[in-house]
DNA sequence: TACAATCTATGAAACAGTTACACGGCGTAT
DNA sequence: ATACGCCGTGTAACTGTTTCATAGATTGTA
């Protein structure tokens, strides 16, 4: 196959030099650099330990804060199902903090014997994603959805999903509806503001800019969004919030302020994993599998890594749905509606307040 | 250092041979094998990759629902500093899937190039531990608490916290206390008994039995731990659960089943992360900083891997701290007694409900 | 300008681990 | 008895990395 040495004499030069490039010593030429690296990325180098070749698979994340969300938990645990499944091995990396000066991302995963990795994008990682899928290593993007057609991803389609979840709220009767998206705004939290919107414009209710709002991913985002409503004159009567912890955040917020969800107030939020079921009430929710997009991103890299010319960019879409529990009902109701059936809901909630 | 050749040299058998036995190549003599591992940990073998010696740092859990929980993403993030930091890199290992028939777990750790590893322990896989530990290979242990002497491990004292728990509901006036532990009762779960029981004993509170309850570390655990406390003909008047998830699913079903917290029942919960925020009211709370136990995990394994001798086994307790907030009341109390402020709360409830 | 000192980039070689292949010994079948 | 096959191991060839040496360039100094 390809190794240091035959990388060496394609370019002309020592395998020690390759091995340099490889491990971005910073003593090379530059023009040596380039070329070593260019032949490198042509005959496809993938490190080897003694004769074996190194089946090391990435998950990379990009801004600090990542790691930690149930998102990013998801993924991990469907990836590393697959990846066991094939011997392969899992190692965690930061592509800011690895990343050494004036280093190719191909150059950073080649030192590390990666052979492949998933990306787990944010709206403002869109450029290292498409600079890493340009460079032409094996990677999948999980949490974004990218129009260029180099950057294979594997996506969960909201769009759809969150229009069904904007006309519920639109048959329950309410017009005053408002949407809270992502700080960060990112294709996936785009494609549920156009879901939204898609049922504004299909149903021909008129759309009132003060009605959107921004919220980071966090707890305190739920609150400042639900002081923002109570304060107004004539607030919403429904909203959608399109991230998990923000949605909750919102449900505590609420009850700090009196707000009673859904009589006063229903939500619409956002899950990923069982988030929807530890608010009270269950929170109606647009729901993906996170755990199955981690599954599908390891079949994805799996098959780039197995095919041997460049065919076409795989990539995957699934689905989201939605899902009606209880913190959705028609405006201006009192108790009396709360004993009414959802259409899908497996709420079975018991007047606990006596209004 | 000592190297494949060096310990073939000692053995009196090729390179070959000894790079077979790490890499458990099933055709190997067993009486060869045994004299190659004995060597092998005698002189403390590190893999190297080229000249470079191997820099990984395994994250291994052994259970297969493990990773998945808040504790387990919060101690990555902890470990993933420290690991970054040093130049070093984080693989995620399963203990269980990646070991081969008759392997040594430090077989399993030098196949993989693993100088290190932080274990994530759980009741049922204190063997495990203790076994990597006896064989000498560098490991911390986190989420477990070993008598054994040899066993290095990262603990969060959770006893002194949870008898001051208890104490507070105690000086509440709650005598019907109930606890609530892991199904699976780990150290961690009988620390945090023990210290409950510290507590009923210093205030000559007789304990009765039916009062301590198990449950599984899931929501539906907490479900039916308060669907059994409703059918109780005498039902405690406070509960301590010992787990972040299975305390949320209490707080779930209390209001399916219209069992007022705290007016009806007081509750307190356990928290690692920031659960005790997102329900509502906001959860009394014995808490740990579990990304600090993952930055100690480090440290401690540093410190390890740095020394050359054989000194003392390093580790690491940290503390456990009680919270309260809206979730305690004394006992029989209705909404007159709600404006009065806890100890330490921060809690703002207002008063949402009108009975 | 001449010359020494230093620095820089690179190659040769030594060394790390792994595996393909060869081979000797042992058991078994014809 | 001989042939065949299997098992265990060593040799050698092949990975990648680093130390050391060295040619060439650069810099400093008389």
């Amino acid at each position: 196959m390809s190794s240091v040495r035959e990388i060496a004499r394609v370019v002309g030069v020592s395998p020690a030099t390759v091995s340099r490039v490889i491990n971005s010593d910073p003593r090379v030429a530059e023009t040596v650099r380039r070329r070593v690296l260019e032949a490198a990325n042509k005959a496809r180098y993938v490190a080897s330990v003694g004769r074996r070749p190194t089946t090391n698979i990435a998950f990379v994340y990009t801004s600090q804060p990542s790691l930690g969300s149930t998102y990013d938990t998801a993924i991990l645990q469907g990836l590393s199902d697959g990846i066991e499944l094939m011997g392969l091995d899992l190692v965690i990396l930061n592509a800011g903090r690895n990343r050494l000066d004036h280093e190719t991302y191909t150059q950073m995963f080649m030192r590390r014997g990666v052979r492949g990795a998933v990306l787990r994008a944010t709206a403002d990682s869109h450029l290292i994603c498409e600079q890493i899928a340009s460079e032409g290593f094996p990677s999948v993007v999980v949490g974004e959805r990218f129009a260029n057609p180099r950057v294979s991803f594997v996506h969960a389609e909201s769009r759809p999903a969150s229009r069904t979840a904007a006309e519920h709220l639109i048959d329950l009767g309410h017009r005053r509806i408002a949407i809270c998206v992502n700080g960060i705004p990112d294709s996936d939290h785009a494609d549920r503001l156009a879901g939204f919107r898609d049922a504004m414009k299909a149903r021909d209710i008129e759309f009132d800019d003060r009605y959107a709002f921004q919220a980071w991913a966090r707890r305190d985002g739920g609150t400042q969004l639900i002081r923002q409503i109570a304060a107004m004159s004539r607030p919403p009567t429904a909203v959608f919030i399109t991230d998990p912890i923000t949605a909750v955040g919102a449900f505590n917020e609420a009850r700090e302020l009196g707000v009673r969800v859904p009589e006063d107030l229903s939500i619409i939020g956002f899950d990923d994993g069982e988030m929807r079921y530890i608010v009270h009430p269950a929170m109606t929710a647009v729901c993906q599998d996170a755990v199955a997009i981690g599954r599908a991103a390891f079949e994805v890299l799996h098959e780039l890594l197995d095919r041997k010319s460049a065919t076409a960019v795989p990539r995957k879409v699934l689905r989201t749905w939605f899902e009606v529990h209880g913190s959705t009902a028609p405006p201006g109701q009192s108790a009396t509606i709360k004993g009414s059936r959802q259409t899908t809901g497996q709420s079975r909630r018991k007047s606990t307040q006596k209004e």
